[in-house]
DNA sequence: TAGAGTTCCGGAAACGTTTTCGGAACACCA
DNA sequence: TGGTGTTCCGAAAACGTTTCCGGAACTCTA
């Protein structure tokens, strides 16, 4: 009766007919559990979401914007996911526990979302049992393990360049989770732009912040109290952004007459804020598209090697540098 | 062997122990697949989200809040989420498809948000082969069947009673999706204030919307055009509340001087806009959590009664009506 | 018409657990 | 010392599929 479902074998037309009939009037629905028993193959994609201690309840929409182009895929390919993030303390939360649930659940590949700790020992053990992974954002070392971002790098010359051109020539930063890794990229981009237009970063134009809104007001307050502030800010994300104009404004100061700035990423809030934000887009769904697909195919082809993808992403201009509105601009 | 992991029998302190080293050592993780076969417990539950097909990005965040307050909940208790959300077009997606594949997967229990079709078949089958379901927003009949939901009238009538407390009668309202629950009570709400503060509502002051920022500025311009505009409007949700503001700037008039604005959820974009939105917040987080709890009842106790949570809201003023700041009344 | 080939289908093994059943080993009491 | 309990553990059945194997029935060819 189970050839019927299954391609596989030879089935009188007769007889397959019969059984579909029968399967439609009991409703009948193969038991998923007992499958993947005799398959070995679950259907089933693990996504490990871990944004952290500091803010575990995802306030950054970006990593839904991912997960929404993920789903996307992935179902289409017959896929369902199982969704580990956002744990109570007590339960053992944390990509540790994440991994091992996962693998427990035998999931056929596994997707890593906003983990900042390529080392994590229960992750290397995943990956060294030879379960597919892709990493969002984050290196990952391994025979199947893939890796997804978008240009970070690239972004941030643009926002730089920008800048520059409008004019700028004392341009800050604000910095992202040091030890993640579009963190590093952005801020690598940051100088490396700054050097090939000859200008020279001045001491503390490099702020640190963690992603978030109110990291991004620290850190432009910290700025405007320098004895020389910048004239313009490069934040990693909007809503370090938004949280730099807020301080901007706290200070009696106006943006973009007095201090531009631009963000990082075009999340939904950045054209909805006020001065609209200029800002670097990344295309987040894409992202999760991309993800999905390397790990597809880590998954149906056990020749295939793990690879990197880089995504364009490109300048979104809008108020909060005070130039022209527009998309200017996009790099790949 | 097994009978170590599950506390069932008896066994020797010394074996126990012997075991349990072989199990640190091989690293041995149980087959889900395996216990779920004969045990009939999946310890997983599928979460159905759907946002409808004008909108199928999620791009609003109340669901996404709930589904952290979901998932903090249900992780604590031992289960893992199946996630059944925005589908590519082909793949068979919407609640139909999800229920039946949630039914697949044997998931012990299902909760369904966003979905604004309670008789929708597939979910009936689901409902009717005696799995639990607690729907968010949602009044779904069935012996095993909880529901969990704000109090909209509640909400509603506090947008109103502050409304008029800051002297405004003529007050307008934009509704949300028609057929919505939340929608139908919101607007029951608004109504009954309404009555209760002796204001007969004027023709053209229930605009229709559909909770999405969009649909809130055509509904303000068709109040704007009103022969008798309203001089203050209470919006079901956040976003057709940024919504209708951005349409009262783009008429020229401001916000609140000229037209108050409330709108409803309190999400996060909703301090972050300017004006800032005064609202009234839902505990999305609590919303999904009581979702949890609902459901684990249903599940382990087979002869609990299904029932329905109704959670308090909030009145938080900010600056679009032009009243003083801070939580100024919550409704039980 | 006998043999070879083809088409279909029934039956059985296997997947990795949980749970039950029965018995081995031992201790205790009379 | 024989009977009666008690404590532990090995063995086996069951869960619902997939897949393989072999055979029945039928068709073709010589």
């Amino acid at each position: 009766m189970s050839r019927v479902f299954n391609g596989y074998t030879d089935v009188s037309a007769e007889t397959r007919l019969r059984v579909l009939a029968w399967a439609r009037k009991l409703d009948y629905t193969p038991n998923a559990a007992a499958r993947t028993l005799v398959k070995r193959r679950s259907q089933l994609i693990g996504v490990i979401l871990f944004t952290g201690e500091s803010h575990p309840d995802l306030q950054h929409p970006f990593f839904l914007e991912v997960l929404v182009g993920l789903k996307h895929s992935l179902g289409a390919d017959g896929y369902d996911v199982l969704l580990f993030a956002h744990e109570q303390p007590g339960s053992g939360r944390g990509p540790h526990a994440y991994a091992r649930r996962a693998r427990h659940h035998g999931v056929d590949g596994v997707v890593v979302l906003a983990v900042d700790d390529a080392e994590e020992p229960e992750l290397q053990k995943l990956i060294a049992s030879g379960t597919p992974v892709v990493a969002v954002d984050l290196a990952l070392a391994g025979e199947r393990a893939s890796y997804v971002a978008s240009d970070n790098i690239g972004g941030a010359r643009l926002a730089v360049t920008h800048l520059h051109g409008l004019g700028h020539r004392r341009i800050a930063t604000i910095a992202g989770l040091a030890h993640t890794k579009p963190a590093a990229d952005r801020l690598l981009g940051y100088r490396a732009e700054l050097q090939e237009l000859g200008l020279t970063p001045k001491p503390g134009y490099e702020a640190a912040g963690d992603f978030y809104l109110e990291s991004g007001e620290a850190a432009m307050r910290a700025l405007l109290a320098l004895p020389e502030p910048p004239t313009a800010v490069f934040a990693a994300s909007d809503m370090m952004a938004v949280g730099a104009i807020r301080a901007i404004e706290d200070a009696g100061r106006r943006c973009p007459e007095d201090i531009a700035v631009v963000g990082f990423d075009d999340i939904q809030l950045a054209e909805l804020v006020s001065p609209a934000l200029t800002t670097i887009r990344q295309d987040k769904q894409a992202l999760g598209a991309a993800a999905a697909r390397s790990l597809v195919q880590l998954i149906d082809d056990t020749e295939t090697a793990p690879h990197v993808s880089v995504l364009p992403v490109e300048l979104v201009v809008r108020e909060s540098c005070g130039a022209a509105k527009g998309v200017a601009a996009s790099v790949t």
